[in-house]
DNA sequence: GTAGGTCAGAGTGACCCAA
DNA sequence: TTGGGTCACTCTGACCTAC
């Protein structure tokens, strides 16, 4: 595994929730994401938000940890168990495509490189502004988008519900959809009027020179759940004819056109201000359900001294109820594919 | 107690290691400063040392916190079992001078503008350059520099040792001098020629209206060994007829004349650099009796997996020799004395 | 009344294993 | 091969006790 953390430029340990990760951003993101419903729980960066996460300080801004996270593409429907993402796959081989191709013919298309090269410290670019946290020239994570878009096909029809007009803006490569749809949540959504252009054609094959699966065979399971989820649809900011690839996660190009109660301008919203769209509660008051999954994070061990009684009602169960496990075992069931790439590492 | 913490606002439980702290602070500052013999333990700040410290964002960097710590005064000679130090006295009884007079006839003294009043967050002045963590003007802790004065006549006659040449301008109020005179360390200080301009006149009485002891009668054990350090020697920014008084701890201005092989020019030296002088020991190889007693604040809990047998040599031995035990109770040992003060908390 | 010890709690990440 | 569980480990701060 000759790839370093897309988060913190650590050595990476594996392909974790959509992104190369080490152990540690890897455990965080997922402890913080299943904590996440309770977004206040992780405090605001004090430092405007342009914190630069590497292996020392990584620790230091959770805020801008999890940001970064969130850049680099960190998703829960990132992955499964025992295959390989279906963009991994386009990943890996736009990364060997990289190594071929020496990215000489550029600077017609600059919004391609927002992305810095793979061997590089993955920090972000050069931007101090407000919105330093996003990535420039609107764009955005793929499985980002995907949970907006899973969220407004989730709860179009309910009461007090966002109105998430897609428009995304795709740029050059066709995705490949299809393969491990993520689960969907089972909240509602507590959005407002929020409307996002998106283009209608997230659905097109990948070019063949990009295909190179050993197994081709996607799993299409809950597809009626997932409700024609662009989940895994993975669209390269890449133009096809010049070969300028992203070996971090891939980035879905898109452009904001109204995002109203949020912004009152054109202007990219702030990374919090989209997480809390993507988020599945915003409320403060999570379900039962979800608190109970909520507390399967958090630490277990108890006090013996004689404070006990005063606050027990703040003692943690780390039990979680049999149709939970369930409920999330039905829900993150894929058939397991052979998906395995030929790869350099 | 009606204060707040000097390190972080947030109220205090009590007045520790020389300033107004809560629980927090002062437990940071304790552990930290037995450890902080290793000073590198501490990663350096990555804002720049600029970060404002404050009850949510305390345990954020490491670093301003205990920079902070230091700017407010705080040291391990600050004071003692079972009495108050006697700048406290001077301290509080300025503070309800501070009650009594608004601070409208100012405008003549700016250096006394460093210190915010009690009431509002003790946060540093809006001083954003390099030296923001230093108080600016000049001014600077009398412990801390009391650290520099019994380092100074500590070592004065050893084998690669600073020459301290004492010239420190007092500026104002006179200090009172001969009360609990703290132990010096042990080890030896290994500075290179670091001068330092010091008045002569540091102890000298305070003016009558600002004494106000119960009892009076103060220890002056240890003395001979003290060597006339002028550890709790309190001067006060304060002009005597004009009360612009200092709630937090006070502080001794003094001026840098020459500070070889740390700074090249006449610049106010950084924190750090200031803290490493104040330190008796700056190699990274502490005595085997330093290091046990920084182990004394390090995690007891022991490995119990197979794990055991591999990091045998990292395991952490809690316990202390009984000479250090004795040698410490010996030297913090001083006479109780009856020193509270009527004070509006 | 404070310094220092104690220890429950929060958080981290290396390691392990089922899928 | 990855997601999630485990747990040794660190740091924090409220509480307690010695002084
Ligand atoms: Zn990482
Ligand atoms: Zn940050
Ligand atoms: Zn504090
Ligand atoms: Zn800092």
């Amino acid at each position: 595994m000759n790839q370093l953390c897309k988060v913190c430029g650590e050595p990476a340990a594996g392909f974790h929730f959509g992104a190369f990760t080490c152990e540690g951003c890897k455990s965080f993101f997922g402890r913080t994401y299943n904590n996440f419903f309770l977004f206040h729980s992780i405090s605001e960066c004090k430092n405007n938000g342009e914190c630069v996460i590497n292996k020392k300080n990584r620790t230091a801004c959770k805020a801008c940890r999890l940001r970064k996270c969130l850049v680099v593409g960190m998703s829960k429907s990132g992955s499964r168990y025992g295959r390989r993402s279906n963009w991994f796959k386009i990943h890996c081989l736009l990364t060997e495509q990289q190594n071929k191709v020496n990215n000489n013919s550029s600077s017609n298309n600059n919004n391609n490189n927002v992305i810095q090269n793979g061997n590089s410290n993955p920090v972000t670019t050069n931007n101090s502004g407000n919105n330093a946290s996003l990535l420039q020239n609107d764009f955005i994570s793929s499985h980002f988008l995907a949970n907006l878009y899973k969220h407004y096909n989730n709860n179009n029809n309910n009461n007090g519900v966002l109105k998430v007009q897609e428009a995304i803006k795709r740029v050059s490569s066709p995705s490949d959809s299809g393969a491990s749809s993520a689960d969907l949540d089972e909240t509602s959504v507590k959005f407002n009027n929020n409307n996002i252009t998106k283009s209608k054609n997230l659905n097109q094959q990948p070019p063949q020179s990009l295909q190179k699966p050993r197994s081709n065979s996607f799993s299409s399971e809950k597809q009626e759940k997932a409700n024609s989820s662009p989940s895994d649809g993975y669209v390269s900011p890449i133009n096809t004819n010049i070969i300028k690839p992203a070996t971090i996660s891939p980035f879905l190009p898109f452009t904001l056109s109204h995002h109203h109660n949020l912004t009152t301008s054109s202007r990219v919203p702030s990374t919090q201000e989209l997480f809390m769209l993507s988020l599945p509660q915003i409320s403060l008051t999570p379900s039962p359900q979800q608190q109970q999954h909520h507390k399967r994070h958090q630490y277990k061990r108890k006090r013996t001294n004689s404070d006990n009684n005063i606050d027990n009602e703040k003692s943690i169960r780390s039990t979680t109820p049999e149709h939970i496990h369930e409920a999330a075992a039905a829900a993150t069931k894929t058939v397991p594919l052979d998906l395995t790439l030929v790869r350099s590492g």
